[in-house]
DNA sequence: GCAAAAGTGTTTGGTCTACACCCATGA
DNA sequence: TCATGGGTGTAGACCAAACACTTTTGC
């Protein structure tokens, strides 16, 4: 969307048909809070934030286009992502109209933390989200993409990505209070976890904390659908 | 997509940007079956089915390019619409590089079915879906929307627009029947609908069958959640 | 020995399932 | 009077929620 300067894409608002974007909602657990990582902007001298997205390249994958908007605005590899919803209403960017198919991708912190510019590129705590300035419609688009993840996390094993390869229970039970915001009974959520198989022990241990804690990693690598709650 | 030799759209192969569809998979049912309204194609001698989709018009509201799609491609007008997904693959149509915003849409039979001019459309069956031939991945769309349907169905009260302004439970129970393709309990799915407030009694009677049925109507017009089965 | 997080069972109430018979009407 | 679909209740199995104390370790 603001990549627009480009000079191939220079006479895109003469067209006869909308300019079509793609921007991702990159949401990642960052010091016991929800976050999401936008790119840094400003305007008339006051801070803005904007999704990372960029005007979609021809003839290139979804794959490679998300990879390439990731690797390029972010600097972020190795996320889940998967489509949330095409925003498509003519007035959201008052210039032209724009046609915005929208990613939400999934990181586990701990992979991109040493990697990003912040000079560039922000993390956000999803609750300052109505203290902060966003262009176009993108809160609309951040909370539309946050009740997803919530659904997403009550049906099935998208927490994976949002952990590494092996972890306690008691983090993954963060997770999820973390992004549906409710305390959750330990004994309860174990139960219901251990009984959908949707880890499986790993037989380690995580010294790190007082009591080692035993550490479990996901059965599955890839989404599938489990009736968590 | 089968538009594209309109004039207006003659150079559109040429531009740097993908081309921009949009298309519908409405459903509807039909003498008890689940069935998708096509719009009928002949490619060397031989019947192909298309989703009915035009090129998108620019500074046009969703609702307009739907509507007017609808009612232009297929005569149909008050229908429940909701977006599905947005279809990019490279290789979708051999051609040109064309990504397809699909919506879904449901309509009451009693609605339309005065109305369509069956020269130029088709009411198929889902359970024939094999059996035609589709142009693109359009059959691939079309069981995808299949899936979303009965996840709705499961949580919300979309069966609304499925059936008149006042049925009898049983028929509401039919519309379950027909889409999940399970046998439903009677005594069950009462309980299960009236213990959700999901519809409420109207005091009209239907007198068509031998017994005189009690008439129900949605308590919402609108899509609203309901955690059905 | 104390602070911190891990680990572990039981009871209770509610929900889901399975199941069968009588009723009101039109033909 | 019979065929058709409408209307209704209960028992048992299973699942979800609430709840508190003991264990292991590092400091």
């Amino acid at each position: 969307m603001s990549l627009i300067k480009k000079d191939k894409f220079s006479n895109i608002r003469d067209l006869s048909i909308p300019v079509l974007a793609l921007d991702v909602v990159i949401f990642t657990i960052f010091k016991w809070e929800l976050c999401i990582i936008t790119q840094k902007k400003e305007k008339e001298n006051w801070p803005k934030h904007v999704l990372p997205g960029w005007i979609m390249a021809k003839w290139f994958s979804i794959r490679e286009n998300i990879e390439n908007l990731l690797k390029r605005k972010t600097w972020i590899q190795w996320v889940f992502y998967e489509q949330l919803k095409t925003f498509w209403e003519v007035e959201r960017d008052p210039r032209w109209h724009v046609v915005s198919i929208v990613y939400y991708a999934l990181v586990w912190t701990d992979n991109f933390l040493h990697n990003v510019d912040f000079t560039q590129v922000d993390i956000i705590k999803f609750d300052d989200l109505d203290k902060l300035d966003f262009m176009y419609d993108h809160k609309k688009i951040i909370e539309y993409a946050k009740q997803r993840l919530k659904w997403k996390l009550e049906y099935t094993n998208v927490a994976k990505d949002m952990l590494g390869e092996e972890f306690r229970i008691s983090q993954l039970q963060e997770v999820y209070e973390i992004i549906l915001w409710e305390k959750i009974d330990k004994r309860n959520f174990q139960k219901k976890i251990f009984k959908l198989k949707m880890v499986k022990e790993t037989w380690n241990l995580d010294k790190s904390t007082n009591r080692p804690a035993k550490l479990y990693k996901f059965v599955d690598k890839e989404l599938k659908i489990y009736e968590v709650l």
